[in-house]
DNA sequence: ATTGCTGCAAAGACTTTGCAGTTGA
DNA sequence: TCAACTGCAAAGTCTTTGCAGCAAT
């Protein structure tokens, strides 16, 4: 249940918190921005100011409910964080979100912090892609 | 001379262009906002529209001749593009902007995207680190 | 002489904030 | 009850645009 998990994260339960956090919940795999969950909301006769959304969605961001990307350097979209981190593939054409996940490039990162005398916190990949003729 | 580049990109030479160029070159290595150009320029008694830095950054970026970062996802930065590519390290305590080059990660990439039908055409990486002990 | 460029100020997109009223524990 | 939260509208930040005048070829 999502009150649960407002609770444990030391947030008041209220309706507009449960309703953001409902959304985020069936839109697993999406990056949807303020304005995306707001008009969901809408649709689902929930009219939350939008506001609100940006609130709650920024406090969700702190207490490590979901992940803020920066894609395009416009919109912020947002997804809940799951367990299994991934990185993103961006179709220039469609515009289409692809994830991914590559051992290899985590390892390399981590290392490379390390070589220059850092400690590896996290990281932003995004590739930026076009479909080929042959498909996946 | 920078007038040269200028012309090999199809832009007219014109002085506001021909400024902000120079200014870049001598930035080499940095990454900086349009805000950050303008206030150079104005050091050097060079008062340009912030409106035209503005457009001359996108021309830039147009025909190559530089590259725009959104690490923060707040300012767009912009360094000139060198020959040879690199990532970028971010310290989030210092705001220090460290580069980088890792053939490792550079070819994973490619090979990933191309696992999934995709062709590689760009990719921004960006590394959230903070100092440790250890020196570099 | 043209055509494109610049400056200014106004507008635009996205996001945050102040404040008064409401709500949850 | 009382602190915390929400809604609205106003404000803020960064960036783009319209338009009239200026400049480069």
């Amino acid at each position: 249940m999502s009150s649960h998990k407002l609770k444990e994260a030391g947030l008041k339960v209220t309706l507009p918190r449960v309703k953001v956090l409902e959304a985020m919940e069936s839109l697993v795999g999406s990056h949807v921005s303020a304005e995306d969950v707001y008009k969901l909301l809408l649709e689902n006769k929930t009219d939350i100011g939008l506001a609100t959304i940006y609130r709650i969605l920024n406090q969700f961001e702190e207490v490590g409910i979901l992940t803020r990307h920066n894609f395009d350097g416009a919109v912020a979209r947002f997804e809940l964080k799951s367990s299994n981190h991934h990185d993103h593939m961006i179709c220039t054409n469609s515009g289409e979100i692809i994830e991914f996940t590559d051992p290899i490039i985590e390892a390399r990162q981590k290392e490379i912090a390390r070589e220059k005398g850092y400690e590896l916190l996290g990281h932003s990949l995004v590739l930026h892609v076009k479909r080929t003729g042959s498909p996946a």
